[in-house]
DNA sequence: ATTTTATTCAACCAAATGGTTGAACTATAT
DNA sequence: ATATAGTTCAACCATTTGGTTGAATAAAAT
């Protein structure tokens, strides 16, 4: 087992952990050191920098959801069954990594422009079969009438936010942490037929 | 005028919009005192510390959302004059303010028991009578049924979430600042809609 | 008018922080 | 075995950063 690689890793992955909870800014190289119980100057051994490293992690964690959410959508599903794997994924995703929406979420904000860079060069796009798919359901009077940005939002807005304000949640509905867990996996199931609701009258 | 509440204001002011926009471990000092076009040691002046200078400003933007959103919560409405309500404080509240939500919910996740204690020192509550409010609703078929935690969580949901993320709406969908605003505004029409939009039978 | 208090700031300080260096050690190749 | 390349780390460095000081100035109180 070759242990240049081991150290790596182990380095990327203490990085992961503490960019993801502290943000770049609030991150210390020595706290990513200890976490990885290695000296310091071995983080810039492998990775030049803390922008570096920062940048490995960072650009990690957005191809840890953008790609899989293109795939699904663009997959050869019903609409319904999509929206499912979607919360689905979600669900699964952010239970592992409770941090990484909101990291990335904050470092997005911070860099637009690298970010927006990173997502073209990435070329992540919403499939347009998405956008017909769901004009038909609309025409069936599944959905009511919304454009597929909105509709698009309206799910990730679902999933998402509990996950992101899980402090708040848990603060003002007096839920510990697996009450919290219990709240999360009934979205799973709610979020799909918030969606599928039908049309007012 | 006196002249000493005018520099406090500039200065908190100047926080405000640093904190905010960089989070409390991006925010540096003398890029506030620059902001706020004073020596760096007024801030120490006038705020003993950059913790103590935080907190002021964390505490007013908290209070600048939860009293008002519970104030509507509390009020004697219909619940759909109450969920377009709001939305409305929302929609006005970040299009004047659009670092708010992120920089909350970024700092409440950075130090969860802080948080809670300033939620319960403020007696920020959700009224009791909303939940009874949303049964009778429920009962009437204009919701599908559901914890009144996860009704609030829609809501607050589809509201923020698009305002957090903008960088990535913008990004995804190609929208300048005006696309984008108008995307907020059909968001505003659109969120009571897709609350009440029935059940499915 | 004079003392006292509040306000402002340039210069300074100590600690923290990202980053470097050079020597020691290990593994691999020849 | 020896040379070469890769790996590890203690000690060190330069810069940034939050914070202090003391003197100057303005305002208020006596």
């Amino acid at each position: 087992m070759p242990l240049e690689k081991q150290t790596e890793e182990q380095i990327f992955l203490a990085a992961q952990r503490v960019f993801q909870e502290k943000g770049f800014a609030g991150a210390r190289m020595q706290e990513i050191a200890d976490e990885a119980d290695i000296n310091k100057s071995m983080l810039h051994y492998y990775y030049r920098s803390k922008e570096k490293l920062f940048l490995e992690v960072f650009q990690s964690s957005v191809k840890k959801v953008f790609p899989q959410l293109i795939a699904i959508l663009s997959s050869g599903d019903e609409l319904e069954a999509k929206v499912k794997k979607v919360v689905e994924f979600y669900y699964n995703t952010f239970r592992k990594n409770p941090y990484l929406p909101s990291f990335v979420l904050h470092e997005m904000n911070q860099h637009p422009k690298r970010f927006k860079e990173f997502i073209n060069s990435q070329n992540i796009r919403i499939p347009k079969e998405f956008a017909e798919q769901l004009e038909t359901e609309i025409e069936k009077g599944r959905i009511m009438p919304m454009k597929p940005t909105h509709f698009l939002i309206n799910i990730v807005s679902l999933c998402l936010m509990p996950v992101i304000a899980r402090t708040l949640v848990q603060t003002l509905f007096s839920l510990d942490d697996d009450d919290f867990d219990a709240f999360l996996a009934e979205r799973k199931e709610l979020i799909p037929k918030v969606i599928f609701s039908g049309v007012q009258t």
